[in-house]
DNA sequence: AGATTCGGTGTACGTTTGTACTCCCAAAGC
DNA sequence: GCTTTGGGAGTACAAACGTACACCGAATCT
């Protein structure tokens, strides 16, 4: 108990982080509700019943993976939201779009897995794993709304128009994640997808501040 | 085989159309990938094996599915081109925008089964049904940039800034789609997503034409 | 040192799965 | 009217499924 062998808890994490990756990979072409429990173990390399000491169905395994991709993607939004160089004034929309597409393609290049499980899941998951995305989703959504709002520009937005506007962006980030994964491998292409986001963004966010402005 | 009965290609047209609809109905809570062909069959009243009579697959019904939905999807869009009352002269981008709205949520509503198969099966499906619901997006989107080639104001857009655009209001109407799905049942959540919507699709197009215009 | 806890094993069960095979019989073709 | 055709029924089977149960052995606790 000292320092060398944490042995007991240690181990069953091990495990249990097994699990979870085997479930990520397998669900790379197929999906949660088309996965047994026994692949899963297979894939682990320990017995079917030996699934129950660590969660006890395929459905709460995927609310773990929903918690651990969101933890992931939170981190991510940290990164956006970190400010620019100390010394500079006020970062152009250009330099925050920029910035922002950026990490989203480097960030999901380099978390396939969860964001694969993520789009898969929002969609065609058990019901409960489809509620607790549409929920993270809906927290990422206000958080960017308090963003928004902090912009120069917008002191007078009201809530709604907020909401509407990061949902907005939300989605299109959401299907530029999609395009990405579907575009994995081909650089070329990855790199239109970031232009193409790029863009839509600039366009967003033109539209918003020149429509308020009447 | 005169006129009454055509009862040999008719019978077997609606044992087809059954296992269509049984399908629609078993995905609404699941997914292809997790359908069983004994369930469907249980469901249209069939044995098993009578299923490959219609399809060699799961598969390859799904493809077929995706062929139907989008028949149905472009006669939405067939809708919503069609030109306002022809004593109008130039129906304002707020009609536009309303109209198209309007026809998408009584479209989604009315067609609910094949929407939700597409969102579903857009993410979750068999590769090649994934693959072939790609490509009709692709093509509406196509169909969409013509469409805003002919609006005044964008005769000197690449068709690549075209295409950046009507991307954009593709992703965002599929997700009011989605979002209209979840909503269902509910008339104030459904009209909130409807209006929502309309605005956002009001900022992107001010938006693109702001910007286009320096 | 002895008792306990618990992650993992092995066996065993009743279901459900996809599919191969043979058979049936009414509509279609001759 | 006889033959052909083809959708559907029925039986059959090996494989994979979720899960219940008894069991093991090493890390943990007393």
């Amino acid at each position: 108990m000292t320092e060398a062998t944490e042995t007991r808890v240690e181990r069953k994490e091990r495990t249990r982080r097994a699990i979870l990756d085997a479930t990520l990979e397998l669900c790379e072409e197929s999906s949660l509700v088309a996965l047994s429990l026994r692949q899963v173990a297979k894939q682990v390399g320990i017995v079917p019943t030996a699934f129950y000491r660590h969660f006890d169905s395929i459905e709460s395994l995927g609310l773990a993976l929903v918690d651990e991709s969101f933890v992931s993607l939170r981190a991510m939004l940290r990164d956006v939201r970190r400010p620019g160089r100390p010394g500079r004034e006020e970062p152009s929309f250009r330099d925050i779009v920029d910035r922002s597409v950026d990490t989203l393609v480097s960030h999901v290049q380099k978390e396939r897995q969860h964001f694969n499980f993520i789009v898969r899941e929002r969609a065609a998951g058990p019901l409960s794993v489809r509620a607790a995305i549409r929920h993270q989703v809906e927290l990422c959504e206000r958080e960017l709304a308090t963003d928004i709002a902090r912009l120069p520009g917008t002191e007078e937005w009201s809530n709604e128009d907020l909401h509407v506007l990061s949902n907005l962006i939300v989605t299109a980030m959401v299907a530029t994640a999609e395009d990405i994964l579907v575009a994995a491998g081909r650089p070329d292409l990855e790199r239109a997808v970031g232009e193409r986001a790029r863009q839509q963004l600039r366009m967003v966010l033109i539209g918003a501040f020149s429509w308020r402005s009447h």
